[in-house]
DNA sequence: TATGAATGAGAATTCATTCAT
DNA sequence: CATGAATGAATTCTCATTCAT
């Protein structure tokens, strides 16, 4: 999985192309030409197409791990946590948009179980990310305790996954992370615990 | 707009080859297949492949239409309304998958804006026949009014649509009406109004 | 040979349809659409696109040897015949482009003798007519008699010829008659006979 | 514009293909059988047909050129330049009908500017290379000063034109470069300088 | 006369992949 | 490591023509 600079190259070649013209431009003609060599160099480097998709789902994963990471542990609010959940998401699809077609991309991986299975599975650590976040938020009675946590995390996913959709859809022409300020704030007014009087145990000036 | 039998069956042959094979099963060479006629044939009653996408999404949406209007103006509970809104879309793809795969396969069509729009649109009728009750819910004061009702109807379609999404990743493997059971009672909770207690204006027997 | 009203009318459509998009364009769909029938009515007055072709070759030959005859027995100068021949000429090819395009496009009636014959006559008349003006020029006196009537029949109908040509390849975009005049008097100044003083035995006024 | 040997062979398979059955002989397949490969394999080495005409048109330029270049500069008197220039333009079409065939398939090529230009610009030397060499003889009172030297050109290359048209109509079944002679003599006896009688300033021995 | 449906042949091009050098 | 060449399977679409009704 460690992957070597031409690897490299050649993920961000992928990325760059999809940017520019979508999931169909990714191909291994358009992939040389991008980093310069003849199509047969390629799979000195990659076994085939499907291998460069999985190392580059690889690598997204990766990123949005970190992009967790970064937040989860944090010691604020649940909702700053999941406001900068959130944020940190849309930012990483806004500032390279390929990253949001290949994972809107699904419809695409029919055939390759492995695809599937890495698509899946960022999905899920998303999902799990955001229900551990909810679950503490419930357990301090910031968090409404009547809907479970992680039905909560697949709302707010879905959510951001349609605005995403909708990004893609326009042609990536409206401000996402904007979009999801606004959806935040929805989520955030339907699931705080109405009868909660000791708000803010973080930032408490 | 209205299909000669020939087109209809095509349309039905494209649905049935999406169902088995994903969208890129769909091809003039399967299609002819599937209709036992020559390649060629088809171009007698589309002129394109894109017009044979085309009116299958012209179909999906009449379908769409009038599945809402089927519910839209019962005269029943906001909340039941939307129950049997979403019960009704998520009968409607877990009966014939391949609308699911139509609908989900955004970014194959990226080089077709007429394929583009269509779907934008269905998208755009489906969030506004759902914005519609929800206003009538928070007039009547069974929905909580701190909301925006396009915000919330925005946040039931990201919810509907990942299930599907996630059904169609899993392979069609998991009942997707009955998840769909759950996420409604979880939205109900969450966009209920809370000190509302004239309830069941409607059925009280 | 004499044409239904019909099968003129697909003539007429066949000339159109050249004129708008070369001889690529004539083909029995847009031919069909043209006069607004089917495609298989079209064989109900033409038993193939090569008969179509070549009634419209006829077509073309009669309206230039009417022409021709127009001019031929004229009781003028044979050089005002020569320049009014291939004023005429142009003149139709300029009226109508698509009998230039269907003159110059032989290369395509390679399989087909019929139309191969067809052009080739067509040529032949052209050619005999400038060469019994030219003799009859030589016998007055008018045009030099050291060079055979049909040679010089040949090096005006090259001029023109190549004349049209041009004109084709440019899209049409010059003024075909305008050139003929200068490409005329060229010709006029090459095959008059130096010698002669009895000039105008016709128009003298 | 430096064609690789296999690039080469397909432009020979090309003209070869044109003499054999025009230019609606010359298709990928027809190209890739005639050079015992796979259709596939032909983009590997020119991006498409055009590029394969295009290619096949600059190669023919070339030949025509070094063909003018062989005769402009002889120390010999401008009929004999002009006959030379006649007779290897036709020696270049007898031995090779193709050339002829391409350079005559104007109105095949409508969609294709490109190659439209090439033709055009083929055209272009041509004429402007019999020009120069009248302008000579003009200047050496060799040939007739009352008409201008473009116009003889013009006049020539139509006549070239006419008689290689003929040629290819008939299916290349008389002495092209014999008619060519005969077309040459009546054109020196048209253009030469009537009052010259400084003849054979060049080989007089 | 005209329609509707279908045919069969062919055309240009794309794409992932393999292999010898 | 990279190149050049080729493969084979697919893909969308066009066109002239035929035939039953």
């Amino acid at each position: 999985m460690d992957l070597s600079k031409r690897q490299s190259e050649i993920i961000n070649a992928a990325i760059k192309l999809i940017g520019e013209g979508g999931i169909q431009a990714l191909t291994i003609k358009n992939l040389s030409i991008e980093i310069g060599v003849v199509e047969s160099a390629l799979y000195r480097h990659f076994k085939s197409k499907t291998d460069v998709l999985s190392a580059l789902l690889d690598y997204i994963e990766s990123i949005m791990d970190s992009n967790f990471n970064g937040v989860k542990d944090l010691k604020i609010d649940p909702f700053e946590k999941i406001e900068k959940l959130i944020d940190s998401q849309l930012k990483f699809f806004a500032d390279t948009p390929s990253y949001a077609v290949v994972i809107l991309s699904d419809g695409l991986y029919k055939n390759d179980k492995i695809l599937y299975d890495k698509l899946f599975d960022i999905m899920k650590v998303s999902r799990s990310t955001f229900a551990t976040i909810i679950e503490e938020g419930q357990k301090e009675g910031a968090i409404r305790n009547d809907v479970a946590s992680d039905q909560i995390a697949f709302i707010i996913l879905g959510s951001i996954r349609l605005n995403v959709n909708q990004w893609g859809l326009s042609g990536f022409s409206f401000d996402l992370q904007k979009k999801g300020k606004v959806i935040f704030h929805t989520l955030k007014t339907l699931i705080k615990n109405p009868s909660n009087n000791s708000q803010n145990l973080y930032n408490k000036k």
